[in-house]
DNA sequence: TTGGTTAATTAGGCAAGCCTAATTAACTTA
DNA sequence: TAAGTTAATTAGGCTTGCCTAATTAACCAA
C-alpha cells in the first residue's frame, strides 16, 4: 500500500488521542468521539483505518495508543497548533478561545516553508533585539485604537490616516481619501482606517488593501459611493468613503 | 430549503467562474475544469448545484453566469485571496507562486475578525506613519539572515541570538542556548536562529517557539541532545541546540 | 446538409466521513 | 454470580465530491 497523507479529519484524531494521553493517561472511544464532536462509531472506523496505517495501536475494546509514527505526527500538529495560537494571541492580540479555534483550522492549511515565515515575523515581533521593542506595543496601541468607533482628527495618535492628506509616496501615485475621488477615477486600497465596524462591512464588502477600483458614481446629496472591483459595483456610504486611504493611479 | 454555507469546492468554482468572466467574459465548463483540476462531468454537476441555490445561472448548454448572490460571494473570496496574497508576499517575502496557492488555502479558514486583524498588521508593517518606516525592511532583513546558513558570531547583525547572553528579561526568566543547559532543567523556546535547513528540521520535529520542554540528555561525546516536550522525546544534535534561544524555568 | 469534431451531459460507481439502530462485550454491584 | 448499566462495535445508510464511459448536442467545414 503505497504511503498516503493524513486528512484533516484524521490529523484531528491523532491530535485528541494525544491530548487525552497527556491529560489521562489513557484515551477512550467515547471521550475521543465527546472532543471530536462526533459518534462513537465514527471513533471506531477511524481508529481502524488509522491503526491499518499504523498510526495508532488499536485492537476492539481496548486502549487506544500510538504508535511512534503516530506520535509523531500528533505532536507535530500539537505544537504547529500551539505556536499558531500563540501568534494569533501575542501578535493578533486575538482572544484565547477565538484564537484556538481558528489555530485548528489553519494548521492544517500552512506547509512548512510557510510556518517558517510566520516564525520568522513572530519572532521579528516579539522577541528581536533589534526590532526596537516598541514595535509590537505600537501595534497593540494600532489595534486598540482601531477598534474604537472615533473618526479620524488632527490629532489622530494611531496609525491611521490623518488630515494631512495628500502625501506623496512616487512619482505616479498620491494617496488621499476615497471620498475625494471623482468619477471615474482609478485606484487602489491602501488602508482601512479605524471603527471596527466599518471596516468589517468593508471586508465583507471586498475592499481590502491591495484591492483596485474605479468610482463609478461619487457620493452625493446623500447617495452612496459607488466603486467597482473585479467587475463588481460596491456601494459605501459617506463614512465609510471616508475611512479609505487610497492611492490614485494618474492617467498616463 | 435552509440556506446552506457553501462548502471549499463550491467556494472555489465560484472563484473561478468570476476570473473567467472577467478575464473572457464568458466561462465555459472546459476551462473551469481544467482550472479547477476536474472532469467535466464534476464541473456540470457542481454547476447545478450551485444554480439550485442561486449562485450561478445555469441551464444545460449555456453560458455559465452568475446571480448578483453568486458574484458577491465570489468577490468577497477573490479579494480576500489577494490580500492574503498581498499580506504573503510583502509581509512575509513568499514567493509569488507559492504565495498564491497558500493564499488559496487559507482563505476558507479566516474569518471576518481574524482577517480584520491580519489587515491591521499589514496596514502597520506597510503603511503605518507611526511605525517608523524601517520596520518592515527590518524585517526583510532578518529573513535574509535566517535562510543563510551561517553560525551566529559576536558580530551578528541578524535579530537571532547573539553572544551577548544570557540576557535577564524578568524575575523568574533568563534567555539562553539549549545547549548550555543540563539534564532535567524546564525551559520554554524562545526563538529559533538562522539557518533554514535547520530550522525546518526543528518545525519538522515540533520544537517551535512557545514550546515547553524538559532535558531528558544533554548532548555529550557526541551524543545527541534529547528533550521532552508533551510527552514526546526529540534529539537534536549540538549545531540545532546552539540555534535554540530558551527562556529558562526556574526550581521555585 | 451532412459528416466529423469538440463540448457538455447523463449514468453509474467509488471513497471518505459522517450518522442511527442494533448488537455485543465489559464492568459493577446487589 | 446474575442483572443492569455503560462502552464499544457492527451493520446499513447518507452526502459530498470526485471519477470513467457512454451519450447527446452544438459547431464547423466541405
Amino acid at each position: 500500500m503505497i504511503e498516503q497523507k493524513l486528512s484533516e479529519s484524521q490529523q484531528d484524531y491523532l491530535k485528541i488521542v494525544l491530548d487525552l494521553i497527556n491529560e489521562k493517561k489513557v484515551a477512550r472511544t467515547k471521550e475521543i468521539a465527546h472532543r471530536k464532536g462526533v459518534s462513537m462509531p465514527s471513533v471506531t472506523e477511524a481508529m481502524q483505518k488509522l491503526s491499518q496505517e499504523d498510526y495508532v495501536q488499536y485492537s476492539a475494546r481496548e486502549f487506544i495508543e500510538l504508535t511512534p509514527k503516530g506520535e509523531e505526527a500528533a505532536h507535530r500538529l500539537t505544537s504547529k497548533h500551539a505556536f499558531l495560537k500563540h501568534f494569533l494571541v501575542d501578535v493578533l492580540g486575538i482572544k484565547d478561545e477565538i484564537a484556538d479555534k481558528d489555530a485548528c483550522k489553519l494548521e492544517h492549511h500552512l506547509d512548512k516553508s510557510t510556518l517558517d515565515r510566520f516564525i520568522l515575523l513572530y519572532q521579528f515581533l516579539t522577541e528581536c533585539p533589534k526590532s526596537d521593542k516598541r514595535t509590537i506595543n505600537l501595534f497593540k496601541e494600532c489595534i486598540k485604537a482601531a477598534e474604537g468607533d472615533f473618526l479620524c482628527d488632527s490629532d489622530c495618535k494611531s496609525c491611521f490616516i490623518s488630515s494631512n492628506f495628500p502625501h506623496r509616496y512616487g512619482e505616479k501615485t498620491v494617496h488621499t481619501l476615497l471620498s475625494k475621488l471623482n468619477r471615474g477615477q482609478k485606484g487602489r486600497v491602501i488602508m482601512l482606517g479605524p471603527g471596527s465596524e466599518i471596516r468589517l462591512s468593508l471586508i465583507d464588502k471586498g475592499l481590502l488593501p491591495g484591492s483596485k477600483f474605479h468610482v463609478e458614481e461619487i457620493g452625493d446629496a446623500g447617495r452612496p459611493f459607488v466603486v467597482q472591483t473585479d467587475g463588481c459595483l460596491i456601494e459605501l456610504d459617506e463614512a465609510a468613503a471616508k475611512m479609505i486611504e487610497v492611492a490614485i493611479e494618474q492617467p498616463e
